[in-house]
DNA sequence: AGCACGCCGACT
DNA sequence: GTCGGCGTGCTC
């Protein structure tokens, strides 16, 4: 039998199956999807079998040395998956393949030298290496390649030595994974229990305990737990392991990252008549083992998690299999306790915050059919199940479902794939749906279902546009408006609650000098440094660079240097100043930066411990506090000027979640947004709540300007540490790539990107804007692919991305 | 990605 | 003459 084998070398030589002959002993472990290890060149390597045949072209072939896993960790579908993707994202399969598993499973190298003791020591081995090394590798016998390199032995001599023997080199491959092993007990033979008791000495009263217990117990038991149920020793189950009375057993046992919580059984709850009307096309959809993509568009409370639990009821009742993804910010406890709460043990969580370990052991729960619903973030649509019933997607229009580094998929577009593959429904839920899925349910294509009511009825909040420009006029420079003020003082003055939220995209604190102009910059980026209060210092956001804030000008020396524009610092302090003794809990990248602060802010928030809560886009969405009666967006408008053209949809969806935070309970809500474009068809419109005549207003600005929807994108990233040599190659790439365009497509740049610097490479961006039309699509994609091994220059970084979420739109100026 | 093979400059 | 620089090309 041959295997066909990818191997773990992301190159463009080797991004395609190489042979490999399968020994007799291995044949009944290898399949398609099977992690192996192979001889490749002279190392050795960890690669994936895509395919089984019976032939091959190639004379002279290799054979697998070693299969790595029990189950193969990827199904002939996600293989297949993996090919599709490199297509696709214009990627190695390699890296497609590796994205779909847990990362403990890439592959570690290390190479070995080892001293080969039975031979004569000749001078060779004296002239080659130092006297020091040579005692260091006969008392250990090994030493890693590193060490070796460190004794100042060089490589060269290294393969001369091993060339005449006198060493051995060797690769050896291991993977990142740790299995937690258990330590088992129990009786070597449970009828003779007695008898052994009999048998110890009187003086053996722990030893009598234990074997007692095991005969009120019977079967196995963990070993600690053992020991602390009885109080005994190590050594006393020892010496009756000793006896031969008792047998350990090491297991390896699954992490689980939830076990010690208690987990509240719940009962579907009876639905709304309008969640009735919703879920029923859902059910229809599950039973009939249709591939069919649903809307689900509900507003915010409207419940669509309930209706999301009964639809995955009913696929656990087909016997089938569900994935949930849930952006990442979402995921949280209260989330993750909806659903083990109602499905127990069937529930798999995989998110960021878990250990490669335990994410490791969830993903082979589902592996192994342990569980049946998968609940995580973007990489949770490789779950490698069998028979998938439902897919849903949370929050659809979230951006965080699509990945920013190779290979730079879309959650959303995977899942349609494998919702197809499995004659399974992909359930796509939001409230500010994205604006390619919205049309797609206009079309037709999908079924689009809407909750238009808030579960018991609960009225919608009154929201506000409060426009800037006057509160200026009228002498008001703070950051808050009058009625945001009048507002926030009636809240705290109920011992009611309200969240405050700072969009700060395109809004933070740089540090200015008043005299001379100078902002203060990343030396190794072109982006202003933000100021950070809490320690003085500046720092930059792509690098992590930092320092402290300088007492003079850098440029002109001046002292009048201080910092400007808002920063959730600057608000807390006007907040305290404008209202004394207010209990302010902040949320931004400084003080959630440690494990676990998010939930004890948001725990601290909940129960009733500030009066405020301040924050950026992580508390947007998701939250639920029955005492929040007030929301304010302090300033709505900052995202809208970026160069982006989905700024529009961005500022409407953003605008459209904050306002569902308040008055999620009995008590009515407000809401408070405050711009400097009230005028803007995304803020009124979201403030009026008029969500179809925003999308029908966006539908008609995109077809109008040729984006996406109503074209398709590349965007071509081309960065290089010198200035010269990428505007070289970037005209080079860019005259390669109008060469090949297809005459319905257009190509936009090479411009500066946004950020033309970061980390001391300079960046330059192309647009490629190409029409629908298949066959252009499949002629771009094969030109880029081209051009991105075409280059000499190991510097040059080109980087690719399909439909990215954020590509930037030249302006004319550049064209 | 590694690494061997192979063809041109400064040294025992 | 040789050691060693890194350009070129291959890995079933």
């Amino acid at each position: 039998m041959i295997a066909e084998v990818i191997v773990d070398v992301p190159a463009r030589a080797t991004d395609r199956p190489y042979d490999y002959l399968v020994p007799e002993e291995l044949m009944p472990e290898v399949r398609v999807g099977s992690r192996v290890q192979v001889p490749f060149g002279h190392r050795k390597l960890i690669g994936y079998v895509v395919r089984l045949k019976e032939q091959s072209e190639t004379r002279k072939l290799k054979s697998v040395s070693e299969v790595m896993d029990i189950l193969p960790p990827l199904t002939p579908e996600l293989v297949e998956l993996g090919f599709m993707m490199a297509d696709e994202y214009l990627c190695h399969t390699i890296t497609a393949l590796q994205s779909m598993v847990p990362s403990v499973l890439k592959g570690k190298y290390q190479k070995i030298v080892r001293y080969l003791g039975e031979k004569e020591e000749p001078d060779t081995l004296r002239d080659l290496v130092s006297q020091p090394f040579l005692d260091y590798l006969k008392k250990i016998g090994e030493c890693t390649w590193e060490e070796a390199l460190n004794f100042g032995v060089s490589a060269s001599s290294l393969r001369q030595l091993s060339g005449n023997g006198l060493i051995g080199l060797e690769e050896r491959v291991g993977d990142r994974v740790t299995r937690q092993k258990a330590t088992f007990v129990k009786p070597a033979s449970a009828g003779q229990l007695q008898e052994a008791i009999d048998k110890l000495s009187g003086r053996a009263k722990r030893q009598k305990e234990v074997l007692q217990f095991f005969q009120a117990n019977p079967g196995e038991i963990a070993l600690p737990h053992l020991l602390a149920k009885l109080q005994v020793s190590r050594s006393t189950v020892q010496s009756l392991v000793d006896k031969g009375s008792l047998i350990v057993e090491e297991r390896e046992e699954l992490r689980d990252p939830y076990r010690d919580r208690d987990f509240q059984k719940t009962e579907p709850l009876t639905l709304t008549p309008e969640q009735k009307k919703a879920i029923a096309p859902i059910l229809a959809s599950v039973r009939h083992r249709k591939a069919e993509a649903i809307l689900l568009q509900g507003v915010t409370g409207s419940g669509k998690t309930e209706i999301y639990l009964q639809a995955i009821a009913e696929v656990l009742k087909q016997g089938q299999e569900t994935i949930v993804l849930v952006p990442e910010i979402s995921l949280t406890p209260q989330m993750v306790h909806r659903f083990k709460g109602r499905f127990g043990e069937q529930v798999a969580v995989l998110h960021s915050k878990l250990s490669s370990g335990e994410r490791y052991d969830e993903w082979r729960k589902i592996r192994h059919g342990e569980v049946k619903v998968a609940i995580g973030a973007r990489s949770a649509i490789f779950a490698p199940f069998r028979k998938i019933g439902l897919i849903i997607i949370d929050e659809e229009h979230e951006s965080s479902y699509k990945q920013e580094e190779n290979p730079k998929y879309h959650a959303r577009q995977i899942a349609w794939w494998r919702a197809q593959k499995h004659q399974a429904t992909l359930v796509l839920g939001s409230a500010t749906p994205s604006l390619e899925t919205w049309m797609h349910a206009q079309k037709g294509y999908y079924q689009h279902i809407e909750l238009k009511e808030r579960v018991h009825g609960r009225p919608f909040p009154e929201m506000k546009v409060v426009d800037m420009r006057k509160e200026l006029l009228a002498g008001n420079r703070s950051m808050f408006s009058e009625s945001l003020r009048e507002e926030l003082t009636r809240c705290i003055d109920r011992g009611e609650q309200a969240v405050l939220f700072l969009n700060r995209r395109g809004f933070s604190t740089f540090v200015m000098c008043r005299e001379c102009g100078e902002t203060l910059t990343c030396p190794h980026c072109d982006i202003s440094l933000t100021y950070h209060q809490t320690n003085r210092t500046v720092r930059c956001h792509y690098c992590g660079y930092a320092e402290r804030v300088p007492e003079v000008c850098p440029s002109c020396g001046s002292k009048h240097i201080r910092h400007f524009g808002v920063g959730t610092q600057r608000i807390e302090s006007e907040l305290s100043r404008h209202f004394p003794g207010i209990r302010v809990i902040r949320m931004d990248v400084d003080t959630t930066g440690r494990k676990g602060a998010h939930e004890r802010l948001l725990g601290s928030f909940g129960a009733g411990r500030a009066d405020v809560l301040l924050g950026t886009q992580m508390i947007a969405k998701g939250l639920d506090f029955p005492k929040v009666t007030l929301v304010g967006v302090i300033a709505a408008d900052t995202m809208l000027h970026l160069p982006d053209f989905r700024s529009a949809e961005r500022t409407f969806q953003l605008l459209t979640q904050v306002s569902g935070r308040a008055g999620r309970h009995e008590k009515p809500g407000k809401v408070v947004i405050q711009t400097y474009n009230a005028e803007h068809y995304s803020i009124s419109l979201a403030a009026s709540r008029q969500t179809s005549a925003f999308y029908q207003q966006e539908t008609r600005l995109r077809k109008l300007h040729d984006y996406p929807p109503f074209s398709g994108m590349f965007s071509v990233l081309v960065s290089h540490p010198d200035r010269v040599k990428v505007m070289r190659s970037g005209q080079v790439i860019a005259l390669r790539i109008k060469r090949n365009l297809p005459p319905d497509c257009q190509m936009l740049g090479p411009v500066p990107a946004q950020i033309p610097r970061i980390k001391d490479r300079y960046r330059l961006q192309i647009l490629i804007k190409y029409s629908l039309d298949s066959k252009s699509v499949q002629t771009v994609k094969d030109s880029l692919r081209e051009i991105v091994y075409l280059t000499d220059d190991p510097d040059l970084k080109i980087s690719l991305d399909r439909d990215g979420m954020e590509p930037v739109i030249p302006s004319p100026t550049f064209l």
